[in-house]
Formats: structure tokens, sequence, C-alpha cells
DNA sequence: CAGATATATATCGCTTCAATATATTTGTTG
DNA sequence: CAACAAATATATTGAAGCGATATATATCTG
């Protein structure tokens, strides 16, 4: 499956431009198990619109740049669904962090515990974000993948939280509040102190 | 991170092929959380061989095809350490099934169960795989990471298993023995034909 | 008023992936 | 025992995708 069909996918849920389908994939329902770039979108979207399986109008707005919203055609719609029917291919996760906290043991102490941090950090703002209300989908569907979303970052924040002496050692607690924020600067709110 | 990293990442745990990185990153304790493929390791090897990062032993073996056994140098591990210590990149968790899932009325109700019992059935392997005690590492470090690849997994068969409903709607249970695999195969099963 | 952030599209080069080619041995099955 | 499939082992190639960057303007922040 391409970025191609990604794009499809979120056409389904309602007219596009580029910059607003890449945001889907940050912000939106999307962004638990899928990803693009702009460097991928633009190109499938042209290839789409040569396919006639979009169409596109160019919204010449005051102020902002111009707007090419894209929308699904009938033929988008039927090539979506054939896509759709085809077999899944294996589901892949990368984590860094996770490979960083495996050599753990090479690691200077003071970064160990930054990771460690950032990682829980991510997926409690995961947590929140998915338990807000604001965020709630319509149809069964949706709901059934918004819930394994929240279900696993659930599950991570818990095994985290509970294990941390695993990863540290017992007894060799690293100072939690040596860890703060700072310099990073991204979307990780600030660092709710852990059960302790 | 890149292939050339994580293949320095291997070669800690000790010397293997190009053959045997690419098992480490299938079934071994990285198979959770990373992958890489042929045309990304022995290119990477090239290169770690070019820069003094590896060295690589020939092993003309009677029988099988000649093995070329890499082993890191010392370089090699400075230069692992090294990498280790940059800030990690965020995590990219991609599902093609969630994504069939999440457009599931769309789809042909036995697509969509065959896609929910396959999906079910990978992550109850999963959990076998790494409930084995065969399976089990050495290292506070590994065990924490062994363990959070066990809670993931969990939480993905408990959900799933319970919020059945919610994707299929009550009253319209989809026979389950139908789509049945069984606990051992994994993902090379036999593929039951799909609708088309 | 400066600088940062958000809106908006687009391209380039490098990395990575999936598929394929080659060669040999071991296991299976009719 | 011949035929075939699967495992062991390395390598290449073409296509796809990602990160960084360029461009332009408006609004928000200090």
């Amino acid at each position: 499956m391409d970025v191609k069909t990604l794009c499809l996918g979120v056409l389904v849920l309602g007219d596009a431009s580029g910059y607003e389908i890449k945001k889907h994939f940050e912000e939106g329902p999307f962004s638990h198990f899928h990803a693009a770039g702009f460097g991928s979108i633009y190109p499938a979207l042209g290839t789409l619109l040569a396919d006639g399986l979009v169409t596109c109008t160019e919204m010449a707005q005051e102020g902002r740049p111009d707007k090419k919203v894209y929308s699904l055609t009938e033929a988008g719609r039927r090539a979506f669904r054939r896509e759709l029917h085809k077999a899944p291919s294996p589901d892949s996760y990368r984590s860094e962090a996770i490979f960083m906290m495996f050599f753990g043991d090479l690691l200077d102490p003071d970064h160990l515990g930054e990771v460690y941090q950032r990682h829980l950090a991510v997926h409690r703002a995961k947590v929140d974000c998915l338990s807000d209300p604001d965020c709630t989908v319509a149809g069964r569907d949706r709901k059934f993948v918004h819930g394994l979303g929240l279900a696993v970052s659930r599950a991570i924040v818990d095994y985290m939280e509970n294990s941390r002496g695993v990863l540290f050692g017992a007894g060799d607690v690293v100072d939690e509040d040596a860890v703060d924020e700072g310099g990073g600067g991204e979307r990780g709110a600030e660092t709710p102190r852990a059960a302790e």
C-alpha cells in the first residue's frame, strides 16, 4: 500500500489540500498507525490527478497562498476499495528510543534517563490526546481503531511506570528532576513527575 | 539512525554475517521494534568495512556458500556509542491492517473478518513467542525491552478480543472457525483466497 | 517592529525497500 | 532416486519514500 492509497483514504473523509492531508497524518486519527511527508504526498497527488482518481480545484484565497483542494472521483473511490481488498502487508514498528534502551548498558546514565522520560512523556501525551472527548470519532470501525490506539499507549505508559526499576536497577534510582525538559522544546507537554 | 548503526548494534551482540543480521531483525529480540532488508544491509556492511568500523573474515565452509563473518572493531564500538547518544527520532508505527479496519464500512464483511483474524493471530503468536522461556534475554535493559514488547502485544490481543463487538456490531457475529489459524503458524501460512 | 509560527506548494538527493539473480545443500515426496 | 521445495548465503537494481530545503505570505508573540 503506497502513499497514493493513503491519500485516497484521507480524501474519503472529506476534500483536502496536500497540506491538510499531511496534518491528518500528524494529528488526526491516522497519526497512530501511519505517516507520510510532503515529499511523497505532492507527487502522489500529481499522479492521482493524472489518473483521474481525484479532481483539483484551485481556491485563490485572499491572504494565504492559493489552496489546491482535491476531491475524490467515483473512479478514485472504486480504486480505493479495490486496494482495501488486497492482503495487508505486515505491520512495522520502529523505535530508536527502544533501540537505545536495549543498549542501556552502553549509555551514559543521564542520557538513558532522558530517553526513558521523553518516551514516557510522548506516550502519556498520546493517552491524554486520545482520552480527550473532542477526539472521539464517529462509526463503529473508527471507534474500534481509536480504542486500539488508546489501549496500546496505555499499556506502554503502565509498563514503563511499573517496570522502571528493571531498567535503572533497584536502589540506583536516577534523580527525576535532573532530566527536566529545558532545551528540547518539541511537542511534549511538561513532564508530570512519575509515580514514586 | 540508519541501517549502518542498526548493523553495528547487532554486531555488539556477537559476530555475524549479513544473512544472520537479517535473521536478527526477523526473529531475534530486535524484531519488535526495528527491521531491515538485504537491500540495505549489504551496502551498509560495505560502507562500514570501508570506514574501518568492522572487519570481515571470509569463512570458506564446506557445503554452503562462503560466509562473510563481520566483527566490530574498537572504532566501530566507539562510533556506535556516539550514535546512541544522539537524540532518538520519533517512533513510527505503520499498519495496513489497522488502516483497513479503520475503513471497515467500505469492506466486504468477509475480508474485514479475515483482516481482523489475521491481525489477532499475528499478535497472539508474538505473545506466545515472547512468553516462551527460550526467548528470555540477559541484562536488565534487555529484559525491560522484552517486557515492553510483551506488554504491547498482550494489550493488542486483549483489546481485540474484548472489543470485537465494536468492530463487527452486536448480533452480526462472524463465524470464528472459518478463519481459524491455530497457534503455531505465523506469517507464512497459506493464504485463504481473498474476495476477487 | 522583529522574530517566530502557521499556511501553502514544490523539488532534490540520499536512503531504503521489494524483487530478483545466482549457487549449493538438505529435506521431502511421489 | 529423481524431482522439487526450502534453507543458506551474497549481491544488485529500480522504484518508492523521507528529510531537508526553497519560496511566499499572514498572523501571533514579545
